[in-house]
Order: C-alpha cells, then structure tokens, then sequence
DNA sequence: CCAGTATCCTGCAGGC
DNA sequence: TGCCTGCAGGATACTG
C-alpha cells in the first residue's frame, strides 16, 4: 500500500508516539510474509527493551531498540502499523503484537502478507540484502544530479525505472505516475531518449511530489492522533493516478491508462510527451 | 547486464 | 443472490 510519504509519515508519528515505553512481551503467530516471521526469536530480543527513533530507508522502516539492534519493517501492498491500546480488537491479519508497559500495543497488520518484519543486529544493516541493494534516496537535494545520469543509460521505460527501487527509493506506482504527470513525460519514454534537461526536470518533479505528500500526511497525523491512534493514510489530490477517462485538470483532455511493466499507469497524452 | 514476465497472498468490485 | 474474473499502492526469481 504505503510508498515513501506514507512510510515518513509513520516513521514521525512512532517517533513521537513510541519512544519511552518498555516493550514487556512479544506475541502473534510465525507466518510466511515475505520473509518468514519468526515470532518466538523476536521475544527475547525486544522484551525489556526501549524503542528509539526510527528510521526510514526508501520505504523501509528500522525501527531502532536500545540496547542496540533494530526491527526492518516492510509494508509491502496491505500492511499497517497500529500503535494502541491493548483493549482495542484486533483487526483481521494481525501477525505481530508488540506488548509495552503503558497499555499499548505496537500491531503489525498485513492481509496480503507482502510485508516483512525482520531483526537486524547491530552493523547487520549494510549486509541486508534487500537495504543493500537500494538506490538514492529521492528526497536527497542531489536528486536533480544523480538520477538523469542514471536513467540516460538505460532503455526500459522512465515509469519502469521510477518504480526500480535500486535505482531511487522510495516511489510507487501512484507517485512515478503522478511525478511524470508534473514534468510533462511520457510515461512509456526510454530513459535514453530522454534530454538532460528533461531528466533534471522529472527529478525536481519526483521531490516536490513526495514532499508535498509527506506535508499532507503531517496534517493528516495531527488529525489522527486521536483515541484510538490507528495509522491512517491520507488522500493526496492525485492528478493522473486512477483518473483514467476524467479530463486532466491543466488541458481537459481525457487521461488514459495502459500497463506499462506489467503496472497500470495512468497519463495525459497531450500534456505528457 | 538488462528488460520483461510470473509469482507470492487476500479482498473487493464488476459482470453475468 | 452467488459465482467468477481481474485487479490492487511491492519486490524478486526467473526467462530470454
């Protein structure tokens, strides 16, 4: 489900929401998620222990303990995060149930089973195999520098390499489709036949998107943090992304979609060339 | 190495 | 109403 602003918007809200408290058990039940969910190695490992503040990696979450050693989170498609009061139920698909000392409950919640939880010793980081393998960082201020390079040498189309998460981390099918919107491209254009300057301008495209989701989500989690405290997600105006025959809001032409590396993708085909 | 496809899983919307 | 199909915001193993 969740792409980069989604996930920064729960990493904020666990950094002030979850640093404190002891965790004082660990249950659920050992599943296949993308990686098997080994419950009962977990127990020992966070029970006693404190949560720092979390960090994000493209759209993972490390979710950092002390003494040292952190929990790799993934959402993949479906999963959530519910930090709650141990009274509130359960939803359905709840795999994971942290336990901490002041009546909440840390909850990982994942229908599809896409998602991850996994432990990472200290230093384990660097080795992992899906955090090694990530690219850029979108949001770093070199973006405009180091993606046109990146994207010139490659042939597939610039949606298919928005979406290869080692190249630039962090963006999903929603946010590759409306940062194309915003520059102007076609969402099928080769990456080496596209200009430099076009390239710089998807780059600033791609930042402004995502930052402009994450502020919305920063609104929506001072609306959130309410009784029950369930992460929710936040409906960014979406210019392209499922508009498919609605009128593009800058020309008025009808926004069409086709599979594009086997996703849907969504685009103008006046404004996007 | 690169590009494209199949696949893991559940839930839901739409067609008949 | 129920049954079936296809599709969903992801990552990766595999194929050519």
């Amino acid at each position: 489900m969740p792409e980069l602003p989604e996930v920064e918007t729960i990493r904020c809200s666990l950094e002030l929401n979850l640093t404190g408290p002891r965790v004082t058990s660990v249950s659920g039940r050992s599943i296949a998620l993308r990686r098997p969910l080994d419950v009962v190695r977990l127990q020992p490992l966070l029970i006693g222990r404190q949560f720092l503040t979390p960090r994000r990696r493209g759209k993972f979450l490390l979710l950092d303990v002390e003494p040292p050693g952190s929990l790799l989170v993934h959402l993949g498609m479906t999963g959530r995060i519910q930090l709650v009061k141990a009274s509130l139920p359960r939803r359905d698909h709840t795999h994971l149930v942290i336990h901490l000392n002041d009546g909440r409950q840390l909850r990982f919640v994942d229908p599809r089973r896409f998602g991850l939880v996994d432990w990472l010793d200290p230093g384990a980081e660097e080795r992992d195999p899906s955090l090694a393998k990530l690219g850029v960082e979108p949001l770093d201020p070199c973006l405009n520098k180091v993606l046109p390079p990146l994207f010139r040498s490659r042939r597939a189309p610039l949606k298919s390499l928005l979406l290869d998460q080692r190249l630039v981390a962090g963006i999903g099918n929603i946010y590759a489709a409306e940062a194309l919107w915003r520059s102007g491209i076609h969402p099928r254009r080769s990456g080496n036949r596209t200009s430099l300057v076009r390239l710089r301008r998807l780059a600033d495209a791609v930042r402004s998107v995502l930052g402009e989701a994450i502020e919305r989500g920063g609104t929506t989690l001072r609306d959130f943090a309410g009784p029950d405290g369930e992460e929710g997600y936040f409906a960014v105006k979406l210019n392209v992304y499922g508009r498919q025959g609605e009128p593009c809001v800058k020309c008025g032409a009808t926004i069409r979609a086709a599979r594009i590396g086997g996703r849907t993708t969504a685009w103008c085909s006046h404004c996007q060339r």
